[in-house]
DNA sequence: CTTAACTTGTGAATTCGTTCACAAGCCCGA
DNA sequence: TCGGGCTTGTGAACGAATTCACAAGTTAAG
Protein backbone atom coordinates (compact mmCIF):
# COMPACT_ATOMS: atom_id res chain seq x y z
CA UNK A 1 0.00 0.00 0.00
CA UNK A 2 1.63 2.95 -1.30
CA UNK A 3 0.16 6.02 1.34
CA UNK A 4 -1.05 5.73 4.59
CA UNK A 5 -4.41 5.25 4.49
CA UNK A 6 -6.77 7.57 7.54
CA UNK A 7 -8.92 5.32 9.67
CA UNK A 8 -11.93 7.57 9.08
CA UNK A 9 -11.77 6.41 5.08
CA UNK A 10 -11.75 2.89 6.26
CA UNK A 11 -14.88 3.34 8.55
CA UNK A 12 -16.44 5.15 5.85
CA UNK A 13 -15.39 2.00 3.05
CA UNK A 14 -17.05 -0.35 5.70
CA UNK A 15 -20.10 2.04 5.62
CA UNK A 16 -20.41 2.04 1.83
CA UNK A 17 -19.92 -2.05 1.99
CA UNK A 18 -22.88 -1.90 3.93
CA UNK A 19 -24.68 0.23 1.36
CA UNK A 20 -24.00 -1.47 -1.38
CA UNK A 21 -24.95 -5.35 0.05
CA UNK A 22 -28.32 -3.58 0.41
CA UNK A 23 -28.18 -2.15 -2.69
CA UNK A 24 -27.20 -5.79 -4.19
CA UNK A 25 -29.77 -7.43 -2.71
CA UNK A 26 -32.78 -5.12 -3.88
CA UNK A 27 -30.92 -6.27 -7.40
CA UNK A 28 -29.90 -2.65 -8.12
CA UNK A 29 -26.85 -2.52 -11.44
CA UNK A 30 -25.04 0.74 -10.77
CA UNK A 31 -24.70 3.48 -7.88
CA UNK A 32 -23.31 6.93 -8.13
CA UNK A 33 -21.35 8.56 -5.62
CA UNK A 34 -23.81 11.21 -4.83
CA UNK A 35 -26.15 8.24 -3.56
CA UNK A 36 -23.99 6.68 -1.47
CA UNK A 37 -22.84 9.79 -0.04
CA UNK A 38 -26.69 10.69 0.86
CA UNK A 39 -27.11 7.23 2.41
CA UNK A 40 -23.63 7.87 4.59
CA UNK A 41 -23.89 11.49 5.48
CA UNK A 42 -21.34 12.85 3.63
CA UNK A 43 -20.16 13.52 0.24
CA UNK A 44 -19.93 13.17 -3.00
CA UNK A 45 -16.59 14.05 -3.40
CA UNK A 46 -15.39 12.64 -0.19
CA UNK A 47 -16.37 9.40 -1.39
CA UNK A 48 -15.09 9.49 -4.69
CA UNK A 49 -11.60 10.71 -3.06
CA UNK A 50 -11.96 7.80 -0.47
CA UNK A 51 -12.06 5.37 -3.42
CA UNK A 52 -9.56 7.05 -5.68
CA UNK A 53 -6.58 6.04 -3.14
CA UNK A 54 -6.98 2.19 -4.43
CA UNK A 55 -7.98 2.64 -7.95
CA UNK A 56 -10.45 3.62 -10.12
CA UNK A 57 -13.61 1.64 -10.38
CA UNK A 58 -16.26 3.85 -11.54
CA UNK A 59 -17.53 4.84 -15.18
CA UNK A 60 -17.71 8.60 -16.02
CA UNK A 61 -21.48 10.03 -16.75
CA UNK A 62 -22.70 6.51 -15.06
CA UNK A 63 -21.57 5.63 -11.68
CA UNK A 64 -20.29 2.15 -10.10
CA UNK A 65 -21.11 -0.69 -10.51
CA UNK A 66 -22.82 -2.08 -7.70
CA UNK A 67 -21.47 -5.86 -7.35
CA UNK A 68 -18.36 -4.84 -8.70
CA UNK A 69 -17.57 -2.13 -5.84
CA UNK A 70 -18.69 -3.97 -3.04
CA UNK A 71 -16.32 -7.08 -4.53
CA UNK A 72 -13.33 -4.41 -4.67
CA UNK A 73 -14.41 -2.96 -1.06
CA UNK A 74 -14.21 -6.84 0.34
CA UNK A 75 -11.04 -7.12 -1.15
CA UNK A 76 -9.87 -3.51 0.61
CA UNK A 77 -10.96 -4.24 3.68
CA UNK A 78 -9.59 -7.92 3.93
CA UNK A 79 -12.97 -9.59 3.90
CA UNK A 80 -12.25 -12.12 1.32
CA UNK A 81 -11.11 -14.79 3.77
CA UNK A 82 -11.74 -15.73 7.49
CA UNK A 83 -10.73 -14.25 10.35
CA UNK A 84 -10.61 -16.25 13.52
CA UNK A 85 -11.68 -14.96 16.60
CA UNK A 86 -11.35 -15.44 20.36
CA UNK A 87 -13.49 -13.55 23.47
CA UNK A 88 -11.32 -13.28 26.36
CA UNK A 89 -13.94 -12.71 29.37
CA UNK A 90 -17.33 -14.45 29.26
CA UNK A 91 -19.51 -12.01 31.16
CA UNK A 92 -22.40 -9.88 29.71
CA UNK A 93 -20.85 -8.01 27.34
CA UNK A 94 -18.92 -11.61 26.00
CA UNK A 95 -22.06 -13.28 25.81
CA UNK A 96 -23.64 -10.54 23.59
CA UNK A 97 -20.85 -10.42 21.38
CA UNK A 98 -20.75 -14.45 20.99
CA UNK A 99 -24.37 -14.72 19.60
CA UNK A 100 -24.06 -11.40 17.89
CA UNK A 101 -24.85 -12.81 14.36
CA UNK A 102 -22.38 -10.08 12.55
CA UNK A 103 -19.46 -11.77 13.38
CA UNK A 104 -20.56 -15.14 11.21
CA UNK A 105 -21.76 -12.83 8.11
CA UNK A 106 -18.84 -11.10 7.87
CA UNK A 107 -16.52 -14.23 8.20
CA UNK A 108 -15.71 -13.39 11.70
CA UNK A 109 -15.45 -17.16 13.40
CA UNK A 110 -15.32 -17.16 16.75
CA UNK A 111 -13.52 -20.50 18.72
CA UNK A 112 -13.74 -19.75 22.12
CA UNK A 113 -14.18 -17.72 25.12
CA UNK A 114 -11.81 -17.49 27.70
CA UNK A 115 -12.53 -16.97 31.89
CA UNK A 116 -10.45 -17.39 34.99
CA UNK A 117 -13.92 -18.20 37.27
CA UNK A 118 -14.45 -22.02 37.37
CA UNK A 119 -18.15 -21.88 37.37
CA UNK A 120 -18.03 -20.25 33.48
CA UNK A 121 -15.38 -23.04 32.46
CA UNK A 122 -16.55 -25.76 30.93
CA UNK A 123 -19.66 -24.67 29.89
CA UNK A 124 -21.06 -22.86 26.49
CA UNK A 125 -21.87 -19.44 25.66
CA UNK A 126 -23.85 -19.01 23.30
CA UNK A 127 -22.70 -22.03 21.72
CA UNK A 128 -19.05 -21.22 21.98
CA UNK A 129 -17.22 -23.21 24.66
CA UNK A 130 -15.89 -21.25 27.35
CA UNK A 131 -12.29 -22.47 28.17
CA UNK A 132 -9.44 -21.67 31.26
CA UNK A 133 -7.55 -18.47 30.43
CA UNK A 134 -4.72 -20.88 31.50
CA UNK A 135 -4.75 -22.51 29.05
CA UNK A 136 -4.57 -19.22 26.34
CA UNK A 137 -1.15 -19.62 25.47
CA UNK A 138 -1.25 -23.50 24.30
CA UNK A 139 -4.44 -23.06 22.40
CA UNK A 140 -3.43 -19.73 20.34
CA UNK A 141 -0.84 -22.03 19.47
CA UNK A 142 -2.19 -24.58 18.28
CA UNK A 143 -6.04 -22.50 16.99
CA UNK A 144 -3.59 -19.72 15.60
CA UNK A 145 -6.14 -17.14 16.01
CA UNK A 146 -5.82 -13.66 14.48
CA UNK A 147 -7.93 -10.98 16.44
CA UNK A 148 -8.79 -11.17 20.68
CA UNK A 149 -11.82 -9.44 21.94
CA UNK A 150 -11.60 -8.18 25.49
CA UNK A 151 -14.16 -7.63 27.30
CA UNK A 152 -12.78 -8.26 30.89
CA UNK A 153 -12.93 -5.38 34.48
CA UNK A 154 -11.07 -2.38 33.33
CA UNK A 155 -8.26 -2.94 35.96
CA UNK A 156 -7.35 -5.80 34.35
CA UNK A 157 -7.34 -5.16 30.81
CA UNK A 158 -3.59 -4.13 30.86
CA UNK A 159 -2.57 -7.16 32.21
CA UNK A 160 -4.58 -9.37 30.11
CA UNK A 161 -3.67 -7.28 26.69
CA UNK A 162 -0.06 -7.57 27.45
CA UNK A 163 -0.62 -11.47 27.58
CA UNK A 164 -2.29 -11.63 24.62
CA UNK A 165 0.18 -9.39 22.70
CA UNK A 166 2.96 -12.05 23.84
CA UNK A 167 1.19 -14.90 22.09
CA UNK A 168 1.76 -12.69 18.49
CA UNK A 169 -1.48 -11.78 17.88
CA UNK A 170 -1.88 -8.37 16.04
CA UNK A 171 -5.38 -7.10 16.04
CA UNK A 172 -7.95 -6.10 19.15
CA UNK A 173 -10.92 -5.07 19.94
CA UNK A 174 -10.96 -3.66 23.14
CA UNK A 175 -14.47 -3.30 25.11
CA UNK A 176 -12.77 -2.54 28.15
CA UNK A 177 -13.21 1.36 29.55
CA UNK A 178 -9.77 1.88 29.60
CA UNK A 179 -6.94 3.38 27.50
CA UNK A 180 -4.60 0.63 26.82
CA UNK A 181 -1.08 1.03 25.69
CA UNK A 182 0.11 -1.75 22.56
CA UNK A 183 3.58 -1.99 20.55
CA UNK A 184 3.20 -0.20 16.81
CA UNK A 185 2.76 -3.33 15.17
CA UNK A 186 -0.31 -4.37 17.09
CA UNK A 187 -3.63 -2.67 16.30
CA UNK A 188 -6.21 -1.99 18.85
CA UNK A 189 -9.70 -0.49 18.64
CA UNK A 190 -11.71 0.11 21.75
CA UNK A 191 -14.92 0.56 21.82
CA UNK A 192 -15.61 2.21 25.00
CA UNK A 193 -19.16 2.85 26.17
CA UNK A 194 -18.56 5.48 29.04
CA UNK A 195 -16.69 7.61 26.28
CA UNK A 196 -19.50 7.95 23.99
CA UNK A 197 -22.13 8.60 26.55
CA UNK A 198 -19.82 11.52 28.16
CA UNK A 199 -19.86 13.09 24.79
CA UNK A 200 -23.87 12.94 24.42
CA UNK A 201 -24.04 14.34 28.08
CA UNK A 202 -21.51 17.11 26.75
CA UNK A 203 -23.77 17.49 23.91
CA UNK A 204 -27.16 17.70 25.95
CA UNK A 205 -25.23 20.24 28.49
CA UNK A 206 -23.38 22.05 25.75
CA UNK A 207 -26.12 23.14 23.39
CA UNK A 208 -26.14 26.80 22.07
CA UNK B 1 -19.81 28.08 24.28
CA UNK B 2 -17.92 30.48 22.07
CA UNK B 3 -15.89 27.98 19.91
CA UNK B 4 -17.07 24.85 18.55
CA UNK B 5 -15.39 21.90 20.00
CA UNK B 6 -14.09 19.01 18.50
CA UNK B 7 -15.39 15.64 19.05
CA UNK B 8 -12.00 14.13 19.29
CA UNK B 9 -11.37 16.80 22.37
CA UNK B 10 -14.08 15.80 24.18
CA UNK B 11 -13.47 12.49 23.72
CA UNK B 12 -9.90 12.98 24.91
CA UNK B 13 -11.10 15.10 28.06
CA UNK B 14 -13.82 12.36 29.35
CA UNK B 15 -10.16 9.82 29.47
CA UNK B 16 -8.37 12.85 31.09
CA UNK B 17 -10.96 11.93 33.62
CA UNK B 18 -10.88 8.57 34.27
CA UNK B 19 -7.30 9.37 35.09
CA UNK B 20 -7.65 11.99 37.28
CA UNK B 21 -10.03 9.54 39.32
CA UNK B 22 -7.48 7.44 39.61
CA UNK B 23 -5.27 9.82 40.80
CA UNK B 24 -7.91 11.21 43.27
CA UNK B 25 -8.28 7.71 44.50
CA UNK B 26 -4.61 7.18 45.21
CA UNK B 27 -4.57 10.82 47.01
CA UNK B 28 -2.62 12.28 44.80
CA UNK B 29 -2.56 16.49 44.80
CA UNK B 30 -1.04 17.67 41.27
CA UNK B 31 -0.42 16.61 37.82
CA UNK B 32 1.42 17.79 35.03
CA UNK B 33 0.16 17.70 31.44
CA UNK B 34 3.44 15.69 31.08
CA UNK B 35 2.11 12.91 33.00
CA UNK B 36 -1.96 13.35 31.78
CA UNK B 37 -0.85 12.95 28.12
CA UNK B 38 1.81 9.90 28.96
CA UNK B 39 -1.23 8.11 30.24
CA UNK B 40 -3.27 9.42 27.96
CA UNK B 41 -1.32 8.41 25.11
CA UNK B 42 -0.78 11.75 23.68
CA UNK B 43 1.61 14.91 24.17
CA UNK B 44 1.17 17.56 26.68
CA UNK B 45 0.76 19.89 24.38
CA UNK B 46 -2.50 18.42 22.85
CA UNK B 47 -3.72 17.62 26.79
CA UNK B 48 -3.25 21.84 27.59
CA UNK B 49 -4.63 23.07 24.30
CA UNK B 50 -7.40 21.08 24.86
CA UNK B 51 -8.01 22.57 28.01
CA UNK B 52 -7.25 25.96 27.22
CA UNK B 53 -10.63 25.92 25.17
CA UNK B 54 -12.11 25.94 28.50
CA UNK B 55 -10.40 28.11 30.73
CA UNK B 56 -6.95 27.62 32.43
CA UNK B 57 -7.12 25.44 35.25
CA UNK B 58 -3.20 24.97 36.42
CA UNK B 59 -0.27 26.82 37.88
CA UNK B 60 2.56 27.23 36.00
CA UNK B 61 5.43 25.35 37.02
CA UNK B 62 3.34 23.10 39.15
CA UNK B 63 0.59 21.47 36.76
CA UNK B 64 -2.81 21.13 37.87
CA UNK B 65 -5.16 20.00 41.12
CA UNK B 66 -5.93 16.76 40.59
CA UNK B 67 -9.66 17.48 42.59
CA UNK B 68 -10.26 20.53 40.65
CA UNK B 69 -9.34 19.69 37.46
CA UNK B 70 -11.53 16.28 37.69
CA UNK B 71 -14.40 18.71 38.96
CA UNK B 72 -13.63 21.49 36.04
CA UNK B 73 -13.85 18.14 33.80
CA UNK B 74 -17.01 17.09 35.37
CA UNK B 75 -18.47 19.97 34.91
CA UNK B 76 -17.85 20.59 31.54
CA UNK B 77 -19.26 17.00 30.58
CA UNK B 78 -22.58 17.92 32.41
CA UNK B 79 -21.77 14.98 34.66
CA UNK B 80 -22.88 17.11 37.69
CA UNK B 81 -26.51 16.08 37.27
CA UNK B 82 -27.93 12.81 36.65
CA UNK B 83 -29.17 11.84 33.26
CA UNK B 84 -32.36 9.64 32.87
CA UNK B 85 -32.01 6.78 29.95
CA UNK B 86 -34.10 4.54 28.36
CA UNK B 87 -32.76 1.12 26.52
CA UNK B 88 -34.94 0.31 23.45
CA UNK B 89 -34.37 -3.22 22.83
CA UNK B 90 -34.37 -6.23 25.69
CA UNK B 91 -31.56 -8.23 23.70
CA UNK B 92 -28.88 -9.95 24.78
CA UNK B 93 -26.88 -6.18 24.27
CA UNK B 94 -29.42 -4.18 25.93
CA UNK B 95 -28.61 -6.90 28.87
CA UNK B 96 -25.22 -6.33 28.83
CA UNK B 97 -25.95 -2.68 28.98
CA UNK B 98 -28.22 -2.74 31.65
CA UNK B 99 -25.87 -4.63 34.22
CA UNK B 100 -22.70 -2.26 33.10
CA UNK B 101 -21.97 -0.47 36.54
CA UNK B 102 -20.35 2.47 34.19
CA UNK B 103 -24.04 4.25 33.76
CA UNK B 104 -24.51 4.83 37.59
CA UNK B 105 -21.07 5.03 38.58
CA UNK B 106 -21.05 8.47 36.21
CA UNK B 107 -24.23 9.67 36.69
CA UNK B 108 -26.54 7.74 34.34
CA UNK B 109 -29.22 6.16 35.56
CA UNK B 110 -31.34 3.37 33.26
CA UNK B 111 -35.44 4.22 34.02
CA UNK B 112 -36.69 1.20 31.99
CA UNK B 113 -36.12 -1.11 29.07
CA UNK B 114 -38.32 -1.31 25.95
CA UNK B 115 -39.44 -4.17 23.66
CA UNK B 116 -41.99 -5.48 21.29
CA UNK B 117 -41.86 -9.49 22.21
CA UNK B 118 -44.84 -10.32 24.27
CA UNK B 119 -41.97 -13.20 26.40
CA UNK B 120 -39.82 -10.15 27.99
CA UNK B 121 -42.30 -7.74 28.68
CA UNK B 122 -43.04 -7.82 32.21
CA UNK B 123 -40.50 -9.02 33.30
CA UNK B 124 -37.05 -7.47 34.71
CA UNK B 125 -33.54 -7.32 33.05
CA UNK B 126 -30.64 -6.89 35.38
CA UNK B 127 -33.25 -5.07 37.98
CA UNK B 128 -34.46 -3.00 35.44
CA UNK B 129 -38.33 -3.39 34.08
CA UNK B 130 -39.07 -4.51 30.67
CA UNK B 131 -42.13 -2.31 29.05
CA UNK B 132 -44.24 -2.58 26.35
CA UNK B 133 -42.91 -0.63 23.43
CA UNK B 134 -46.29 0.53 22.73
CA UNK B 135 -45.70 2.74 25.74
CA UNK B 136 -43.33 4.53 24.78
CA UNK B 137 -44.69 7.90 24.21
CA UNK B 138 -46.56 7.54 27.37
CA UNK B 139 -43.64 6.94 29.14
CA UNK B 140 -41.36 9.48 27.41
CA UNK B 141 -44.28 12.34 28.62
CA UNK B 142 -44.13 11.56 32.48
CA UNK B 143 -40.68 10.25 32.75
CA UNK B 144 -38.93 12.83 30.76
CA UNK B 145 -35.96 10.24 29.90
CA UNK B 146 -32.36 12.54 28.60
CA UNK B 147 -30.89 9.66 26.66
CA UNK B 148 -32.12 6.67 24.22
CA UNK B 149 -30.11 3.82 24.04
CA UNK B 150 -31.13 2.13 20.62
CA UNK B 151 -30.91 -1.85 21.06
CA UNK B 152 -32.72 -3.10 18.38
CA UNK B 153 -32.13 -5.22 14.83
CA UNK B 154 -30.32 -2.78 12.00
CA UNK B 155 -33.08 -2.93 10.20
CA UNK B 156 -35.70 -1.62 12.50
CA UNK B 157 -33.00 1.02 13.86
CA UNK B 158 -33.95 3.95 11.82
CA UNK B 159 -37.78 3.25 12.53
CA UNK B 160 -37.21 3.25 16.32
CA UNK B 161 -35.40 5.97 16.32
CA UNK B 162 -37.68 8.57 13.92
CA UNK B 163 -40.19 7.28 16.30
CA UNK B 164 -38.09 8.19 19.50
CA UNK B 165 -36.83 11.99 18.04
CA UNK B 166 -40.83 12.57 17.71
CA UNK B 167 -40.67 11.88 21.61
CA UNK B 168 -38.64 15.13 21.88
CA UNK B 169 -34.94 13.16 23.33
CA UNK B 170 -32.10 15.06 22.06
CA UNK B 171 -29.45 12.54 22.62
CA UNK B 172 -29.02 8.81 21.18
CA UNK B 173 -26.85 6.14 21.83
CA UNK B 174 -27.36 3.35 18.76
CA UNK B 175 -25.77 -0.19 18.69
CA UNK B 176 -27.44 -1.15 15.59
CA UNK B 177 -24.55 -1.45 12.75
CA UNK B 178 -26.12 1.08 10.93
CA UNK B 179 -26.24 4.73 9.51
CA UNK B 180 -28.44 7.15 10.91
CA UNK B 181 -30.03 9.90 9.64
CA UNK B 182 -31.31 12.65 12.49
CA UNK B 183 -32.38 16.11 13.10
CA UNK B 184 -29.45 18.13 13.07
CA UNK B 185 -30.37 19.38 16.84
CA UNK B 186 -30.24 15.45 18.06
CA UNK B 187 -27.05 14.44 18.54
CA UNK B 188 -26.69 10.43 17.74
CA UNK B 189 -23.58 8.48 18.68
CA UNK B 190 -23.45 4.83 17.14
CA UNK B 191 -21.21 2.41 18.30
CA UNK B 192 -20.31 -0.41 15.54
CA UNK B 193 -19.08 -3.34 16.21
CA UNK B 194 -19.20 -4.63 12.32
CA UNK B 195 -16.88 -1.16 11.68
CA UNK B 196 -14.51 -1.83 13.98
CA UNK B 197 -13.87 -5.33 13.20
CA UNK B 198 -13.70 -4.42 9.82
CA UNK B 199 -11.10 -1.82 10.83
CA UNK B 200 -8.99 -4.78 12.53
CA UNK B 201 -9.49 -6.63 9.37
CA UNK B 202 -8.05 -3.93 7.01
CA UNK B 203 -5.40 -3.32 9.47
CA UNK B 204 -4.16 -6.96 9.41
CA UNK B 205 -4.56 -7.43 5.68
CA UNK B 206 -2.41 -4.12 4.66
CA UNK B 207 0.51 -4.14 6.94
CA UNK B 208 3.36 -2.64 5.29
C1' DC C 1 -22.12 12.67 -36.05
C1' DT C 2 -23.27 16.18 -32.69
C1' DT C 3 -25.07 17.84 -28.60
C1' DA C 4 -26.85 17.64 -23.94
C1' DA C 5 -26.92 15.63 -19.59
C1' DC C 6 -24.32 13.14 -16.31
C1' DT C 7 -20.73 11.51 -13.41
C1' DT C 8 -16.00 10.30 -12.36
C1' DG C 9 -11.19 11.29 -10.86
C1' DT C 10 -8.11 14.54 -9.11
C1' DG C 11 -5.08 18.70 -8.43
C1' DA C 12 -5.81 23.00 -5.81
C1' DA C 13 -7.84 25.51 -2.14
C1' DT C 14 -9.56 25.40 2.20
C1' DT C 15 -10.66 24.04 6.72
C1' DC C 16 -9.68 21.73 10.81
C1' DG C 17 -6.79 19.65 14.29
C1' DT C 18 -2.17 18.95 16.16
C1' DT C 19 2.42 20.20 17.33
C1' DC C 20 6.01 23.65 18.15
C1' DA C 21 8.21 26.94 20.70
C1' DC C 22 8.59 30.26 23.99
C1' DA C 23 7.18 34.10 27.19
C1' DA C 24 5.17 34.26 31.60
C1' DG C 25 4.38 32.56 36.11
C1' DC C 26 5.32 29.69 40.22
C1' DC C 27 8.17 27.20 43.74
C1' DC C 28 12.09 26.40 46.43
C1' DG C 29 16.57 26.68 48.20
C1' DA C 30 20.52 29.58 49.13
C1' DT D 1 15.66 38.56 47.52
C1' DC D 2 17.62 36.20 43.70
C1' DG D 3 18.34 32.46 40.46
C1' DG D 4 17.50 27.89 38.70
C1' DG D 5 14.29 24.48 37.49
C1' DC D 6 9.67 23.52 36.12
C1' DT D 7 5.29 23.86 33.88
C1' DT D 8 1.44 26.36 31.95
C1' DG D 9 -1.04 28.84 28.22
C1' DT D 10 -1.11 30.21 23.59
C1' DG D 11 -0.02 32.39 19.04
C1' DA D 12 2.22 30.57 14.95
C1' DA D 13 3.63 26.85 12.02
C1' DC D 14 2.54 22.70 10.33
C1' DG D 15 0.13 18.70 8.64
C1' DA D 16 -3.91 16.07 7.65
C1' DA D 17 -8.47 15.65 5.98
C1' DT D 18 -12.24 17.64 3.50
C1' DT D 19 -14.29 20.32 -0.03
C1' DC D 20 -14.09 22.73 -4.42
C1' DA D 21 -14.08 22.92 -9.13
C1' DC D 22 -13.35 21.33 -13.50
C1' DA D 23 -11.34 18.53 -17.40
C1' DA D 24 -12.28 14.17 -19.24
C1' DG D 25 -15.08 10.30 -20.27
C1' DT D 26 -19.74 8.03 -20.99
C1' DT D 27 -24.48 7.56 -22.61
C1' DA D 28 -28.46 8.54 -25.20
C1' DA D 29 -31.26 11.11 -28.21
C1' DG D 30 -31.88 13.50 -32.49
Amino acid sequence: MAKRIADSTVRRLSAYLRFLEDFESRGLETISSEELARRGGTTSAQVRKDLSFFGSFGKRGLGYSVPELAGRLREILGLGREWKVIIIGAGKIGAALAQYRGFRQRGFLILAAYDANDEKIGRKLEGIPVRDISQLERDVRQDRPDIAVLTVPADEAQRVLDRVVKTGIKAILNFAPTQLQAPADVTVKTVNMAMELEGLSYALTNRE
